[in-house]
DNA sequence: ACGATTTTGTTCCCGCGTTCACAAGCTCCT
DNA sequence: AGGAGCTTGTGAACGCGGGAACAAAATCGT
C-alpha cells in the first residue's frame, strides 16, 4: 500500500504519463541540489531498446562500442543515447566508448531484470496461447508462472511446458509465486473484473491486451497494447499518402530527410 | 555511412517520430494563412481511441455526448480531447456536445477506415495464428487478405477462413489484393528481408512484431509492437516501487481511480 | 612529455504537446 | 425576448523531450 504515487497507469502507448522528476528547476540558492533520482519516462521506454542492442552486440562478440555504434543499433540519435545513459551514471570512458558487458549489466540492473520477475497470463485463447508459447520472455527477465482461464474446457490443457489452471486459483498463484506482472488476454468484457482481482491479490503491474480501459488504483501501472489502434494509425498515414499526393506533402519520390 | 536515415518509420511506441506538419512559421506577410491540414502525431495516435469510445457509446444507445463524457470514456483530459477534435473541424455544438454517430463517422473518415484496407500477415506461427484468428480487425476497418509463410509444412493449412500461402506469392498477393499494410510476424532474423520485399512490392505501411529494427525508405511507415519492451518498462516501475518505498517523496494522499 | 584525436557527459535552445482559462455560441427557461 | 446556464473551440503559458554544440577526459602517437 502507501506509495501513493500520483495516479500512474492508464495508457501505455505514449509517454503521456505525468511527473517525471521533482527536479524543479528553481533552486533559489545553491543549497539543495535535489536528489537526481528519477529517470524520465521517455528514457525508461528506450532503456530496453538499448539493452537488446547490447545483447545483440555481445552475441556478435563486440567488447566495446561507441555511443554512435549503439545509437545506430538501437535506431536513435547518439546525442539522445548519451543523455539517456547519463541518467544512470557515468558508465562510459571518454575517448573509448562503453564496455558492452558492463553497460548491459548496468541497464539490466536499472530496469530490474537481473533476476526474473514472475508473470501470470490470464485468458489463454488465441493470443494467450501465443504469449505462453513465446520463448522471448524468459530470455529477457521474465518467468511465466501461471496460465489462467475460466473456460472449463481449457483447464488442464498443456501449453508450452505449462498447464492451464482455473481462474479461481488466481489469488493462490499470485501469493505463492509472487506474481508481480499480470498479462490480460481475456475478452474486453472481462478485463476490468480480472484486473480488479489481480490488484486485490497484490499485483501492481498489468499489461493489457484487451481493447478497453482498465481502471486501477494509484500505485498500479497499466500498459496497454492495442493492435487495432496501431493499424489505424498506419491507416491514417496511408490515407494521407494516397490522398494528399498533390496537396501539400512531398512526392513519393526521394525525399530522404523528411525531418527538419 | 550512417546515411539511410529512414525518414519516417522506425519506432512506433512513442510519439517520438519527427515532423508533424510543414507549417513552418513562414508567411512573411499576411497573404498565405497556410493550410491547417496536418494533424499532430500525438493527436493521430488518440483518434482511434476516441473512435472506439464512440462506437461503445453508440452501441449503448447514446445519441450525444459532451467532451467530458467522451474524454472519460477514452481516458484522457477533456481539454485535450477538444483540442484534438478541433484539428478535424468544428463538429460539436456549443452548449450541447457532440452527435455520437456524426462524430464517429468524421473520425473514421479522417483516419481513413471508412472502407476496409487490405492487410497481409507474414509469418503464421504462434503470433500469426492469433492475429489471423482475431475478429477485431475486420470490424475496425481492416480486411486480412493473405497469410504468408515460408515453411512448406504450413502451406495450405487453414487458419480462420483462410489458407496459408507460400512466401513466393507475396508480390502477386500485394498487387492483386492491393495490400497496403503488411504485418510482420516472422522471426527477427527474417524481418528485414521480408520487409524489403513488401516495400518493393508496393506496401507502404508495416506493423512489425519482430524484436528488431527494420529499415525502410522514406515514405514507408513502420510501427513496432514489442511486448518484451512493454514488460521491461513495467519491470522498471515495479522495481522502483519495491526499492524506493522509503526513499522519496509524496504523502499518502490516497488518490484513487486514475482515468475517471 | 605533450599534443592530436577520439568520444563521453552536459549545457543550451527550440519546438511540440499538455493544460488552464476564457470568450463565443447554443439551448432552455422564465 | 432576454438572460441564465452549459459546452465548445481556442489563445496563451509552460514544462518536457530532442538535438546540436561544446567542454572535459582518456588514449595514442611521436
Ligand atoms: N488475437 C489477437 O490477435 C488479438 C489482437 C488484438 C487484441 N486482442 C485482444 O486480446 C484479447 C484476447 O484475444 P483472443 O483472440 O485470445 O480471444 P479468445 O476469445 O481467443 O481468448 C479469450 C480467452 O479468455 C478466456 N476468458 C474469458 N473470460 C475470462 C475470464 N473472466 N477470466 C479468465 N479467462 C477468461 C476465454 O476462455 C478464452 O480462452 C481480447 O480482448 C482481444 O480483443 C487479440
Ligand atoms: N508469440 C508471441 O507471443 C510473441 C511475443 C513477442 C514477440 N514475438 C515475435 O513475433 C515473431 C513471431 O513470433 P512467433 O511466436 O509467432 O514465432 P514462430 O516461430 O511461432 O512463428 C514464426 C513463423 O514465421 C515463419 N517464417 C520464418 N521465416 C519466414 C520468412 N522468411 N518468411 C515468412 N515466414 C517465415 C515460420 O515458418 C513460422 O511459422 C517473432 O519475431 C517473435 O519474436 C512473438
Amino acid at each position: 500500500m502507501s506509495s501513493a504515487r500520483a495516479a500512474r497507469g492508464t495508457q501505455g502507448v505514449g509517454p503521456g504519463e505525468e511527473r517525471t522528476r521533482p527536479v524543479t528547476s528553481g533552486a533559489v540558492d545553491g543549497a539543495e541540489t535535489v536528489a537526481p533520482r528519477g529517470i524520465p519516462d521517455a528514457t525508461v521506454a528506450r532503456l530496453p531498446v538499448y539493452l537488446r542492442a547490447l545483447v545483440n552486440l555481445a552475441e556478435r562478440g563486440t567488447r566495446t562500442c561507441s555511443s554512435e555504434d549503439l545509437a545506430g543499433a538501437a535506431g536513435v540519435n547518439s546525442s539522445k543515447l548519451r543523455k539517456d545513459l547519463s541518467y544512470l551514471g557515468s558508465y562510459g570512458t571518454r575517448g573509448v566508448g562503453y564496455d558492452v558487458e558492463y553497460l548491459r549489466y548496468q541497464i539490466a540492473r536499472e530496469i530490474g531484470v537481473t533476476q526474473d520477475l514472475a508473470v501470470a497470463i490470464i485468458g489463454i485463447g488465441n493470443l494467450g496461447h501465443a504469449l505462453a508459447n513465446y520463448a522471448g520472455f524468459s530470455s529477457r527477465g521474465f518467468r511465466i508462472v501461471a496460465l489462467l482461464d475460466n473456460d472449463p474446457d481449457r483447464l488442464g490443457e498443456e501449453v508450452g511446458a505449462m498447464r492451464i489452471r482455473g481462474l479461481d486459483e488466481l489469488e493462490t498463484v499470485v501469493a505463492e509465486e509472487g506474481v508481480s506482472i499480470g498479462v490480460l488476454a481475456t475478452p474486453a468484457a472481462a478485463a476490468q473484473a480480472v484486473s480488479d482481482r489481480l490488484v486485490a491479490a497484490g499485483v501492481t503491474s498489468i499489461l493489457n491486451f484487451a481493447p478497453t480501459l482498465v481502471s486501477v488504483p494509484a500505485g498500479v501501472d497499466v500498459r496497454k497494447v492495442d493492435l487495432s489502434i496501431e493499424l489505424q494509425i498506419l491507416a491514417y498515414h496511408e490515407h494521407r499518402k494516397a490522398a494528399g499526393d498533390g496537396s501539400s506533402d512531398v512526392h513519393p519520390s526521394t525525399r530522404t530527410t523528411v525531418g527538419v
